[in-house]
RNA sequence: GUGGGCGUAGCUCAGUUGGUUAGAGCGUCGGGUUGUGGCCCCGGAGGCCGAGGGUUCGAGUCCCUCCGCUCACCCCA
């Protein structure tokens, strides 16, 4: 039996790479529209570093990271998201001295053991986004603009944004308390997952999907009726930002993120039609998390793009994809495949597409398969033109053919294929 | 981790109440044109019918076990 990819780890063919390809490079534009840096970190950081800043009691921590002893008998993980690796560069490389505010984004793979499904895969691909060094609720809208706008320069359809205040750990402390006074009298009806939730991290009861504890919960005390002054200020603000970025949101104020270091601001983007995986961006702030790990006590917020999801998401007829070759070179016969591969170089430096057949084939053979590459001209040379310095170059689309002396063939070629 | 659905050619799928050498379309390669693509015609290659076991004179088809894929629960991007 051949050797398969390992379960939730696939291969990205093409054209499917290609439109992954696209959907990174859009961000990047958007990216650097917003004075963004990229940082790259590595794919394995030790465990601890996932637990401290993910949180010890997640699902991702707990039961869904690819965690391993490496032969020092460090425990060490693979990512399973992004934020954590970034902040730990950045206190690590003390960046936060280099410039009292970071934009950062980051995308690669990130990889969690969970059961694959639709829009579900072990390893996946994310596009990151870090601002550091402010709590200014106009950071929180512009990196809901960002994803916002990556989003649609891809023309994914119905997309909306879903957008919460967890407040900040005083409010959330006072609101962590009338939960749980709530949860207490509820308790015993709470589905089981839920009873341990109520000890480890009550907030995630809000996003239970058992009917029982819906129920219970939409008398349950929300957290926008607990949040301070400041809390309740900054959310406003947010909301107005976002109203004059023209960003159209439905306050969800059950909406938890999963990761626990996130405070105040929380939003997801979700396209559906995705099947039960259908949010394709989320993020929110985190403002302690920095200190947390060990740096300063600077604020931060962060959102990712799940691209896999995106992926499926896009609308695949308007995609565009690479378009084809400007030349495909028909030698026949050694001598012309000899001297006519001298032209590859002298093509390709003028910035022109061009292929040949590596195979001593047919003619017919060979404009076969300049017509599969999609080739604006075919360029014939044979003994026949070889002996007389001319060169056959054939129009693909039109079929006309014309005769060439060999010395005017950069300047026909290149007026050929700069048209279109 | 728990359920449901599905496994036949590279891809999408037919395959009768179990019955000869397992088929089609697309793709691929070649020919029809001694050196001319797409359309058309002809032909070739390509299958341990997911794996193992059982029932039977005979299994792609029926039964069991396992594996894989997939969707959902859960969780999240």
């Amino acid at each position: 039996m051949a050797v398969k990819a390992i379960r939730g780890f696939k291969d990205l063919l093409p054209p499917e790479s290609e439109l992954l390809t696209n959907i990174e490079t859009t961000a990047r534009e958007v990216f650097s529209s917003c004075g963004l840096k990229e940082i790259r970190i590595p794919v394995v950081e030790k465990t601890a570093l996932f637990a401290r800043g993910i949180g010890e009691h997640t699902d991702i921590v707990e039961k869904e990271m690819y965690s391993f002893t490496d032969r020092n008998g460090d425990s060490i993980s693979l990512r399973p998201e992004a934020t954590a690796g970034i902040l730990r560069a950045v206190i690590e490389h003390k960046l936060y001295a280099t410039s009292p505010i970071l934009k950062l984004f980051t995308m690669g793979p990130m990889f969690r053991h969970e059961r694959p499904q639709k829009g579900r895969l072990r390893q996946f691909h994310q596009i990151d986004v870090e601002i550091l060094g402010t709590d200014s609720p106009l950071a929180d809208a512009e990196v809901i603009w960002m994803a916002w706008d990556i989003l649609n320069k891809l023309e994914l359809k119905d997309i909306y944004l879903e957008i919460n205040s967890l407040g900040c750990p005083k409010c959330r402390a006072v609101h962590r308390e009338d939960l749980m006074l709530y949860l207490e009298g509820v308790y015993k009806d709470l589905c089981d997952d839920c009873k341990r939730r109520a000890k480890t991290n009550p907030l995630r009861i809000f996003d239970c999907k058992n009917e029982k504890c819906k129920e219970l919960m939409v008398r349950a005390p929300l957290i926008k009726h607990a949040l301070c002054p400041d809390c309740a200020d900054h959310y406003g603000q947010v909301l107005d930002f976002l109203e004059s970025f023209n960003i159209p949101f439905r306050q969800n104020p059950y909406l938890v993120r999963g990761l626990d270091y996130y405070t105040r601001t929380t939003f997801e983007f979700i396209a559906p039609g995705l099947g039960a995986q259908s949010t394709v961006a989320a993020g929110g702030r985190y403002d302690g998390l920095i200190k947390e790990l060990g740096g300063p006590d600077i604020p931060g917020i962060g959102m990712a793009i799940g691209a896999e999801r995106v992926l499926i998401a896009l609308d695949k007829d308007k995609q565009k994809l690479d378009e084809g070759i400007d030349i495909f070179i028909a030698a026949l016969g050694k001598d012309a495949r000899f001297e006519t591969s001298s032209w590859l170089p002298i093509f390709r430096k003028e910035g022109l597409k061009v292929v040949m057949s590596y195979e001593d084939k047919s003619l017919k053979a060979q404009l076969k398969q300049a017509d599969k590459l999609n080739a604006k001209i075919a360029l014939i040379v044979g003994e026949d033109e070889l002996d007389e310095d001319i060169v056959i170059i054939r129009n693909m689309k039109t079929s006309e053919q014309i005769e060439i002396d060999i010395d005017d063939l950069m300047d026909k070629v290149l007026e050929l294929c700069k048209k279109d």
